[in-house]
DNA sequence: GGTGGCGTTTAGTTGATACTGAACGCCGTT
DNA sequence: AACGGCGTTCAGTATCAACTAAACGCCACC
């Protein structure tokens, strides 16, 4: 592998860890992220240098989370892995997803706590609105970001 | 403490943490999302049962993300702690700092790494396309979101 | 100048988890 | 039915970070 190229797996490796995933589960995805074609479990240990049970399960736990999508050929038993297409949107959508569990949580503590203060009622209603209104401009966001790819895509294919 | 706010406590505590915080970090948040008023350092190791080392570090370091605010009062050595007035816009600016860490990485990468591909630089195009989108699009929301917070606590000091 | 209350720092412990290597199970082929 | 190639799983380890408790430093007040 090109030396700039492992810098940036490396790179990617630790920015996915300090989102809370693997180590090696970050170095996968900058490794498919820089590659033309999907990659095998097999060749992604070996370019990699780590244990092929490592990126089984990395692997999978990125396909799970959206991030990664697998593929399989006919008459070949591997399994192969290549990013995402749409991976800004998948990933956008599942920050909101995140979030949302957060929010709910204050939503319940909100209506079952015996909030016994009005400045504290007050602090997570203005929490909560101010989640709505965003969530909302985020989801408006992406739907108009979709649409402006499927319209470029749809003019693309005039061209062909 | 009452059983159901140790109950929510415990639950930012989870919640933070697998945002990479310190799990007392979320308990000292969800703390003081509760309180009326401010606590101090002792105050909350002692509500938490916590040793205060913990209180002292952890509290700190949300002060420095923003999440909390420090205050003191005339005549007392101790420092007491707040959850941040505003909150939510703080902490959406603070996310898209960090995203902005990581698709700096991927530009850079696009401009110095040798990509033969076609099919990988139209892909980091595309990302870094939709990440700027995004990233306006969230901008302006939380400028609005502003603005209509402005406004209202402006009606509310004519009603005064 | 000593004393007590405060926040901070640090050595040490504990708990969690990523990772490896090997065993396992499955299936297609011979 | 044995074999080989594949993905998965699991016991063992090693690493890392949170947390505690105690020492420390600082400042105000006596």
């Amino acid at each position: 592998m090109n030396a700039q190229t492992m810098d940036f797996v490396e790179r990617m490796g630790l920015a996915l860890e300090s989102d809370g995933l693997p180590r090696i589960a970050g170095r996968i995805f900058g490794l498919l992220l820089l590659s033309e074609d999907c990659r095998s479990l097999d060749d992604l240990a070996s370019e990699l240098g780590v244990s092929k049970g490592s990126v089984s399960t990395n692997a999978r736990l990125l396909q799970q989370r959206g991030v990664l999508e697998r593929d399989s050929r006919p008459s070949d038993r591997r399994d192969y892995y290549r990013v995402q297409p749409d991976l800004f949107t998948h990933t956008m959508a599942q920050r909101l997803a995140r979030w949302q569990r957060f929010h709910e949580a204050i939503g319940e503590a909100r209506t079952t706590l015996p909030i016994r203060s009005r400045k504290v009622l007050h602090r997570l209603e203005e929490y909560q609105a101010a989640y709505a209104f965003m969530s909302e401009v985020i989801h408006e966001g992406l739907t108009r970001w979709q649409g402006k790819r499927e319209r470029r895509s749809a003019v693309a294919g005039l061209h062909r």
